[in-house]
DNA sequence: GAGTGGTCTAGACCACCCC
DNA sequence: GGGTGGTCTAGACCACTCC
């Protein structure tokens, strides 16, 4: 383990891209400490010849790490390790479970309201449905250490999880959607406002009517480009703010991620 | 310009690399609507062929525009020009000046008070100044059709841009920084909160005191990694929402991009 | 002057989609 | 079976950094 930049890490046997390979094997030991944050890692012409590998097959590889934030690349110089991003804030369009669950926090759903139904106007617009398509509709009230935080409806058609309602709604929807279903979120649009609380809201998330809400709407996308879910979700403005790293590299493309963190 | 798909674009004579003028060349035609949302562009061998660029020339200048969100690409079938993101979305990290003109507003900036100063701790931390390192502070409150919008206190090291004060400050931060002094910030991290508005607060954006306000905390970076700027800013929750598109793509990298919208 | 990342070429084989 | 993107190789020249 200690000099695991193993050469037989790297196989030719199987179907999977070696630049894929080469680009796992490394951020396991980025994300293993073998290298201090801003330390030099292996020229791409000594990982050429470590690994037997062609020039090309490596920058690929080093290019997922520094378009994914792991490395820096500094021309003549070399390939280092980047500082660390906010924690858990690499890999996102995750959802709020899974993202609180990588800070080590859990949250517990209280389902409000589940039902089949017709789909208002605009959630049918959406989510690109045709008159008769049903959605699956789920209202919830999210807790972390036992006081709600979150308040969200969702809706996804039917189609798609037709037994969605009879699972276990209290944990996180992604991961249910990922393992159960095959559905992976590839996308999501998210609208950020701040509001005032009504009195439902209010009395649900223990403020004050016009206390300050994030509202969070979002529509996420498949694969395949198929919209999959709208929510509206209120979170308490004094309990949870938002974390977005935005950042250009290379000619001009510009990429960040959204993370939640609880206050 | 019907059809300017023009061999003759790509100069390989001037010192810009091939594939970036290709992408620039591909974005421009992508923005003129040479192609329908969901046409298929030309292969990439026929990109070769027209071009008389080598295939890997042609791939990375089409990862540019994939990962930039302009183009899809589809195993076996082609590439094809992608479904709009929200208007002004690409190439973010921008200021919200840029953000606004995008959008073919105009944003108008008062200056409440500028003065070059000692930082408080947290802001000398954020800047990673040491004792004795001056900052220029900026208090401004910002308008869009004469209705203040919002209100940001930013502070910027002293050393970097000694003589900003003299410039003009009611226009766009980002750009003067850029034109004038070749600061080009490249990341930044942000903290979005939902807050109530104090009195003060209240007063400048002419709401009511408890108003519910975006605020933003912000710090950004150059490119060789220095901070360069930290603002604290709040916006009307009346008069912003925020935009943030998420994706994944590839095997497992995450990118997205924050942009303000007016209501 | 050696080291290193940035760019580029020419050519190849594959898996998969669609006809 | 032809078209197309995904992957990969081997080799080259350049500009820039650092010694």
């Amino acid at each position: 383990m200690l000099n695991s930049l193993d050469p037989q890490a790297i196989r030719k046997d199987i179907p999977v891209p070696l630049h894929y390979q080469l680009s796992e094997l490394l951020n396991q030991q980025i994300e293993a400490g073998r290298w201090r944050v801003g330390e030099k890692i292996p020229t791409e012409e000594e990982l050429c010849a470590l690994f037997g590998l062609s020039r090309t097959t490596v920058r690929k590889a080093l290019d997922t790490l520094v378009n994914a934030g792991y490395l820096t690349r500094q021309k003549s110089r070399g390939t280092f390790v980047a500082e660390k991003l906010v924690e858990g804030l690499v890999n996102r369009a995750a959802g709020f479970y899974d993202d609180m669950a990588r800070q080590g926090i859990r949250v517990v759903s209280r389902v409000l309201e589940k039902r089949v139904t017709q789909p208002p106007d605009k959630i049918a617009r959406e989510l690109q449905l045709g008159p008769g398509q049903a959605v699956i509709a789920l209202d919830r009230l999210r807790f972390i250490r036992d006081e709600p935080i979150m308040l969200v409806s969702c809706y996804l058609p039917y189609e798609l999880c037709p037994s969605l309602l009879e699972e276990d709604l209290t944990g996180g929807l992604y991961q249910l959607l990922r393992q159960k279903y095959g559905l992976n979120i590839v996308r999501a649009r998210r609208f950020l406002e701040a509001v005032a609380a009504n009195d439902y809201e209010a009395q649900m998330l223990r403020v004050k009517p016009g206390a300050p809400l994030m509202l969070i709407e979002s529509t996420s996308y498949l694969d395949d480009g198929r919209p999959f879910e709208y929510f509206k979700a209120r979170h308490r403005g004094d309990r949870t703010r938002f974390i977005i790293e935005n950042y250009v590299y290379g000619s001009g493309e510009a990429t960040g991620v959204l993370a939640t963190s609880p206050l």
